[in-house]
DNA sequence: ATCCTCATGTAAGACGTTACATGATTTA
DNA sequence: TAAATCATGTAACGTCTTACATGAGGAT
């Protein structure tokens, strides 16, 4: 179980609601490890009664409260813990993948419509990293390396995955020319 | 849920045992949809049950009994159903991520140890990705080219990976010598 | 008017992991 | 002699998803 890990990394730099975190998970981190924000909540809570973060109440006009949390000496002490010992191995669901897998089955227009739609969200995706990692590079302070190198490997991900993408492409054409 | 999809493509060419599905899902089809042979023979069970596949029971001398399945009409049919049907979102749980993005607290020298091994781990795996990718293009028959499609994919992740690694040892190494 | 963003949560149920159980044969 | 391979399964527990709940302010 390491959503906590996950948590408590992105807690190291700066404070944050569980809101804000749901946001990065959904963006950056979210390539490497998802999480909604009903597990956020629920992981933060237990976070806050073992003393690894604390909150300060925020109240805000026009908005709701927020929850702001931060991470305390014994959050950090478990995450030095954490990663001393070898990481769980990498887990996936990727289920257009099974799709192509077993595209021997389906509709190649319906599918090549499908990889149409991921191929755009890739390249925002894509473009978003590359914004990202610029600005860091501006700046080039000390645990800023790190943060680059989630990116880049979001990157790399992204141009191998399109790379993918091209290659399906063209089986799929190619069955739907000798269909007709 | 598609583990049962997963399950159903596996079994579009082959008839196979449980034992059998484990190895695939440890293998090649591991990267892009993991599955123990627990949540396996538990699925298995619920397909029968529900007639997507059926089993013959295969004994065997010296080595225990087995069942060997294969997909039924009414499974096809629940498969291309799915494959009508936009896919769920990608999901990744990679802990080692997780780390190199914590890695400000972390010691460089043990994370270049574990890097080392997953650098190995997966040069073997690409390995293996390029020979039965060399074997499916001799044969070149009219399925097989979505089974090459999915190898082509692992392929292009690990190479993505490893060139990722190579910026990860960079950093690591650069902070490993400013620290002495 | 309707949807999106901000912001937090609960609860039920589905899904997944870890541990346990068995037992013959082969390889190191 | 110990460990790995082949082969199937159950039970307990932990994690994750889906649905529900609230409510103001801003954008379309």
């Amino acid at each position: 179980m390491s959503l906590r890990h996950a948590i408590l990394v992105l807690l190291q730099d700066e404070e944050a609601s569980g809101y804000d975190l749901a946001r990065e998970f959904a963006n950056s981190i979210g390539l490497v490890w998802n999480a909604t924000h009903q597990q956020i909540y629920l992981e933060l809570g237990k976070l806050n009664e073992q003393n690894m973060v604390h909150y300060r109440h925020v109240p805000q006009d026009g908005k709701p409260d927020k929850k702001l949390y931060r991470i305390t000496d014994e959050g950090r002490q478990e995450l030095v813990r954490w990663l001393r010992r070898p990481a769980a191995p990498a887990r996936v669901r990727d289920a257009f993948m099974v799709k192509v897998a077993g595209a021997a089955l389906a509709d190649p227009e319906t599918l090549l419509g499908e990889l149409d739609q991921l191929v755009q969200q890739r390249k925002e995706r894509l473009a978003n990293f590359e914004a990202e990692a610029r600005k860091l590079e501006r700046q080039s302070e000390g645990n800023s390396r790190f943060q680059h190198l989630t990116l880049r490997r979001g990157i790399l991900d992204q141009e191998a995955w399109l790379a993918w993408a091209e290659e399906v492409r063209e089986v799929l054409e190619d069955t739907l020319s000798h269909q007709h």
